[in-house]
DNA sequence: CTTGACCCTGTAGCGGCTCCAGGGTTCATG
DNA sequence: CATGAACCCTGGAGCCGCTACAGGGTCAAG
């Protein structure tokens, strides 16, 4: 019981992803081709929304389009062990943690440059910290 | 006093960039061009050195090319108000905490999923997540 | 019949490099 | 003097994940 196809207009309202980033995602492979109306539209079906959804979720999670890629067939795959996945999701969480870390250290190197003296740039602390070696 | 002129090997060395980069840099303007051996070779002279390690450390600090754009300028007229450099430092240090604040989010969903379950994809919780509206 | 909203393809651009192919140069060694 | 390693050159392509065109076709409403 397949509901009625949706556009590509209606596919990016329902899942919230660029029409434009769609026909990437096609082309990339990461979502499969849709049928075609005689006139070459796209139509797409339910399952086309789930996977987009799927696939911005984990965009939003921060995960590589390859990463994504492995957790789309792991989802089809449900009587396959999901170590991959959480491997995944761990290396994935290591990398936010160093950048948050690489991060917060900038940031204490920026808040000891703010409010430089608001005179001179020969006087600026801003500027002679990145002259100085 | 010029010392004497380096090869862009060794500006490499003693700036910590890539020779790419430093081809690079010279390709958008960023450091101007140097003079050329008569078998065409790049010669750096100590200005290169100093003003490659100032861009260095703005690009360390997460300052774009076109802001480090803007400090260069600042740097080259020291009598002129500093108040541009203040605000440019202001406006990254926004960013940053932005984007601090933004992987703090993500890291509290990815420790959410992390160490799913150990056993099959149908129940595993990360696949779930991403399927789930 | 025209207007406007939608859709199509293909290509180029973004930032900030990085890498490669296909050469030339320089210098120490045999 | 030949050889090889280490360096240098240019120009162009590739990376990621889109985004933005240009230049067209399609479709429904008024």
């Amino acid at each position: 019981m397949k509901n009625s196809p949706i556009s590509i207009g209606q596919l990016g309202k329902r899942s919230g992803v660029n029409i434009e980033t769609i026909r990437y995602y096609e082309k990339i492979a990461l979502l499969p081709p849709p049928d075609r109306t005689p006139a070459g539209y796209r139509q797409y079906d339910d399952g086309h929304v789930r996977r987009l959804r799927f696939i911005r979720r984990g965009r939003d999670l921060g995960f590589s389009v390859e990463a994504i890629r492995t957790l789309l067939s792991l989802a089809e795959h449900p009587d396959q062990p999901c170590g991959g996945a959480d491997r995944l999701v761990a290396g994935h969480l290591a990398d936010v943690e160093r950048k948050i870390a690489d991060l917060s250290r900038l940031r204490g190197e920026l808040q000891g440059l703010a409010n430089c003296c608001g005179h001179v740039v020969a006087e600026c602390r801003i500027i002679d910290s990145l002259i100085a070696d």
